[in-house]
RNA sequence: CGGGGUGUGGCGCAGUCCGGUAGCGCAUCUGCUUUGGGAGCAGAGGGUCGUGAGUUCAAAUCCCACCACCCCGACCA
């Protein structure tokens, strides 16, 4: 390909609302343009980014032995009603509706299009397992559209179901998913890690996610360094404390402390560490009209895990108290709530692990502008329920006793999950088994955002002078930069039996045939990420020599034309 | 949804307080010079100043309403 064919254009500054690094770079380096708010329009050299993402992922699916299919974008609004989806999945469904008052979604992702599909065609154990997917565009109506195209509201997808008669093939194919998702971010260069991820309702162990590791990532991930574990922190289990409760030294005693509320005031107001208060936080529950109130105590300088809580029996419609009722119940203001004197018959008391090996601590007094000191469990309020309520904390001790937790940033690009029978019982896609018995099929879902891959690879590959792209998915492989197209006829033979050469030999090229100054082109090649760079010259052609620079090499090096081939042959294989 | 901010050629911005012919840099076009790290000079084109309704002799500027976009927050007591 030549520059003056080809359709691209740089800026020297970026939009003034682009905010993260991968999104400034990708609207300057004009691989992508705003249309509207997390909507874009792919320009040419960010389009051959992305189908060389989209190849490598459909290669390694179909390696996988998965089957491609193309689904519509817009769906019938009765599929989402069968499935309950209708109704729960909000207003980030983009509801349309056509020229017969008939109402359509358009697809954030296809799992009861896919399980139509299914349950029409597939009626025997003998036509399963069955794992189908395409690669296709998704509108989600995002609260808050941001970061490019890392979280758009259209955006292209990979999405996979598969079917199957019985859970343990669907362990099967579950294992062979994550092992070709491990090909394919290994393939595109990028530096990720799996980890496990929360599964809601469901459970089970069945749900990871492919993070790529990036300080701008949305999402925090515990892992532990000195094995292969890694979490979303959400979901991470706080172990027990290894040592126990040491015996109570200190008297109850009732302080004032009016005007902090906030752990943090009450222990810089008392003079005491953080650990050594207790946090109270009320959440209530409504069933049959009935509010409970419960109270959950944690150390001071630990935070709330809602995943968790939501996961107690009893709490799973948990929501945390209003001022009113903290009042009505307890008949203080927040900031001065503890276990200390609560009615049992009131409020449940549950105690993160951590919280039940305090003592001597600081609580609410549940008097506004009061606290204890010196309290503790037994002795001055009953035993609480024991739970894992809080979020993991970089130094805990890693679940899988290996080590210590530490924590890194990262950008969702992946995930698979085991869905079972949920959306396959909503539908009725069922199979006839050995015996002719009818039976549901078990699901498995696995999703890539290939668009967002993009913006993941620029965020984790970039300096001050632009994208530095990893080989596999850049616009191009190599760059042929001369020095005086237009002046030179020796330059410009060069130039153009080199692009052609290369061209020949399967290398993915563009020659910058503009005419600019030498700076221009080279800013704009180093702009764009190409990872290799050839300059032809008429110093150098004068001793057969070309130069050589790779994107992320500091120096360039001249040599010989032949020596070029074997060096990008061997570098692009 | 709550709070804050911004809307002026393709991009980045000034002008708004204090009303009086809409400006700068980049980009684009023409010419000359230049040519191994985003050139120089001379000239040119391009803007209903987010939209609407007001005040005024006169509105980018003042008033009101609306829209769009961006940022922060959404209950850890």
């Amino acid at each position: 390909m030549r520059s003056s064919r080809f359709f691209f254009k740089t800026l020297k500054e970026a939009p003034a609302d682009a905010e993260v690094v991968s999104q400034r770079l990708m609207l300057r380096a004009g691989l992508i343009k705003r249309v509207a708010a997390g909507i874009y329009t792919w320009m040419p050299l960010g389009l051959r980014v992305l189908r060389k993402v989209e190849t490598i992922i459909r290669e390694e699916m179909n390696r996988a032995g998965a089957v491609e299919i193309l689904m519509p974008a817009v769906q019938p609004a009765e599929l989402w009603q069968e499935s309950g989806r209708w109704e729960k999945y909000g207003p980030e469904l983009l509801r349309i509706r056509d020229r017969h008052g008939r109402d359509f979604v358009i697809g954030p992702t296809h799992e009861e299009v896919i399980t139509d599909v299914v349950r029409r065609d597939v009626k025997s154990y003998r036509q399963l397992p069955l794992t189908l997917y395409q690669i296709q565009n998704k509108f989600r109506d995002e609260i808050r559209p941001r970061f490019g195209v890392m979280r758009g509201r259209e955006f292209l997808m990979k999405d996979a179901y598969s079917f199957h008669a019985g859970f343990a093939d669907l362990e099967r194919e579950y294992r062979n998913m994550y092992a070709a998702y491990t090909r394919i971010f290994t393939r595109m260069g990028l530096s990720f890690r799996a980890v496990a991820a929360d599964t809601g309702s469901i459970g089970g162990t069945g749900s990871h996610e492919f993070q790529v590791i990036a300080e701008t990532g949305e999402d925090d991930i515990a892992y532990c360094p000195d094995s292969d574990y890694a979490a979303n922190v959400e979901l991470a289990e706080a172990l027990p404390p290894a040592t126990p409760r040491p015996a109570a030294a200190a008297a109850l005693e009732r302080v004032a402390t009016p005007g902090q509320t906030a752990c943090a005031e009450v222990a810089a107001y008392l003079g005491i560490s953080p650990t050594q208060i207790l946090k109270t936080i009320a959440v209530v529950c409504e069933r049959d009209g009935e509010k409970e109130l419960a109270l959950l105590l944690l150390r001071g300088d630990h935070t709330l895990n809602e995943i968790k809580v939501g996961k107690i029996a009893g709490l799973e419609t948990f929501r945390f108290a209003s001022e009113a009722e903290i009042e009505a119940f307890l008949g203080c203001p927040p900031g001065y709530i503890g276990p200390v004197g609560v009615d049992p018959q009131k409020a449940r008391v549950i105690a993160d692990r951590s919280a039940t090996v305090m003592c001597d601590f600081v609580c609410g007094a549940n008097v506004a502008g009061f606290h204890f000191t010196g309290a503790n469990f037994g002795r001055d309020c009953p035993e609480p329920e024991v739970a894992d309520l809080r979020n993991v904390a970089p130094g805990d001790p890693s679940p899988d006793g290996k080590g210590k937790l530490a924590f890194c940033r990262g950008i969702e690009v992946g995930h698979i999950f085991q869905l079972r029978t949920t959306y396959a019982e909503a539908l009725d896609c069922a199979y006839l088994d050995e015996q002719g018995q009818r039976r549901i099929m078990e699901m498995g879902c696995y999703g890539i955002g290939v668009s967002r891959i993009v913006g993941a690879a620029v965020e984790q590959g970039n300096d001050e002078k632009g994208i530095v792209f990893p080989a596999a998915i850049a616009p191009f492989e190599v760059a042929v930069v001369p020095m005086g197209y237009f002046k030179s006829e020796m330059v410009k033979s060069a130039a153009d039996r080199l692009h052609d050469d290369l061209v020949a030999a399967g290398f993915d090229v563009l020659l910058d045939d503009r005419d600019e100054r030498p700076g221009s082109l080279f800013a704009d090649m180093e702009l764009i990420g190409i990872p290799h760079r050839i300059v032809v010259g008429e110093r150098g052609l004068k001793e057969g020599k070309l130069e050589y620079k790779g994107r992320a090499d500091p120096v360039a090096t001249l040599l010989a034309a032949d020596a070029v081939f074997a060096l990008l042959a061997e570098k692009l294989r």
